[in-house]
DNA sequence: CGGCAGCCATGACATCTGTCATACGCCACT
DNA sequence: AGTGGCGTATGACAGATGTCATGGCTGCCG
């Protein structure tokens, strides 16, 4: 038989990165080697252990589970690459794939699906829910631009515009119709709307 | 030696219950004999299986584990409770303790703790992270009015003041005052901002 | 080169939001 | 019986927010 397969956990909740790791555990042909609790240790630990498939959750800190994934893409391209993530947001699986991942899991799945996961990328197949694929295509692409994103996120703690064009040297006008088109790009009716759906597209 | 310990596990992300599982699968006392995805399934399935050990996730479709926890609690007083949640929210911990949990635990910590806890609590301990504790008693109780709390949660997604209006059979001025007495009690500058802290603290 | 998109800014306007004073009814506690 | 807290409501005011028209600057693409 050949060699176990070498994986690595890239996840912040230690309980959850540890039950994944004993559920990975009960496998024979694979064997999780490192452990990380961030995504700026993801690409290090990568080339330390060797690994053949990173599993990257999304939310981390340091940087995200997308980042990481880039990095190790354009660093080391043989390792394969599957995101896992709470959230099904259809932004969230196409700027996956942009980064260059291999699978998009949602822990909403059935758990036999990570390890069948973890085969399936190693022999070359990609692993992706079509009923999300559906949806991250039937939605199209971001609309927001660069800046337009950036204000949004700045808004999201409920910073006010002054707040706002000053944190951004900005002027106060300036950041008002930022939020103002992406409101109307959107379809909402205040900043505060126009935050909760971006975040629910995974477009912010 | 004593029988198995039989606890119930309670989680709505697939991936991460079966995942939790598992680890608890690897201790020799302790089974899962019984898994649900929602809230308001517990109560059965704790009653049916004769659980003895009931870990609870916070945030589940249904109801809560908070409030699944005082359902178990009223009915069957002997049963032990674990809330288990990804934030370490001071209110939660409150309101988990308000309910009868007998354990209070946040997926930060390392796994081994999980087995811990269930075994504690059995013996009749209390599990509680220290410095959470002592940032629930720092914070003091929820200073937000049923009807405060109501319509902050109703404003949460955006929605304006004549939608709210509508929404709970008020007057407009009436859902502004709620507002800003709110704003008020949070010291923060508006409806977003205090969303935002509320939430934060577990007030919602 | 010309056009278009993105970035930045201003001013004016309408509307929404937050604050304050005030008031009434209800309930619990003293 | 009085007090205080909560829920509800109104009206008035100031300040924040969202929209629109308009303009200048840059850089990219055809």
């Amino acid at each position: 038989m050949s060699p176990t397969i070498k994986v690595l956990l890239a996840e912040d909740q230690s309980m959850v990165r540890e039950a994944l790791a004993a559920l990975l555990g009960l496998e024979d042909d694979i064997e999780v080697v490192a452990q990380v609790a961030r995504g700026d240790e993801v690409l290090a630990a990568v080339r330390e252990h060797a690994v053949d498939v990173a599993l990257l959750d999304i939310e981390m800190p340091g940087c995200t589970g997308i980042e990481a994934a880039a990095q190790v893409r354009r660093s080391l391209p043989e390792v394969k690459l599957v995101v896992l993530t709470t959230f099904g947001r259809p932004g969230y699986l196409r700027s996956a794939m942009e980064a260059g991942a291999d699978a998009f899991l949602v822990k909403d799945a059935p758990a036999a699906q990570l390890a069948e996961a973890v085969r399936k990328v190693l022999a070359g197949e990609r692993v992706i829910d079509p009923t999300l694929a559906a949806a991250a295509l039937a939605e199209g692409a971001n609309p927001l631009t660069d800046r337009e994103r950036e204000i949004l996120r700045a808004a999201s703690d409920g910073s006010t515009n002054a707040e706002l064009a000053k944190a951004l040297h900005l002027s106060q006008g300036t950041v008002r119709n930022y939020l103002s088109t992406a409101i109307q790009k959107l379809a909402v009716r205040n900043r505060a709307e126009a935050v909760r759906i971006a975040r629910e597209k995974g477009w912010l």
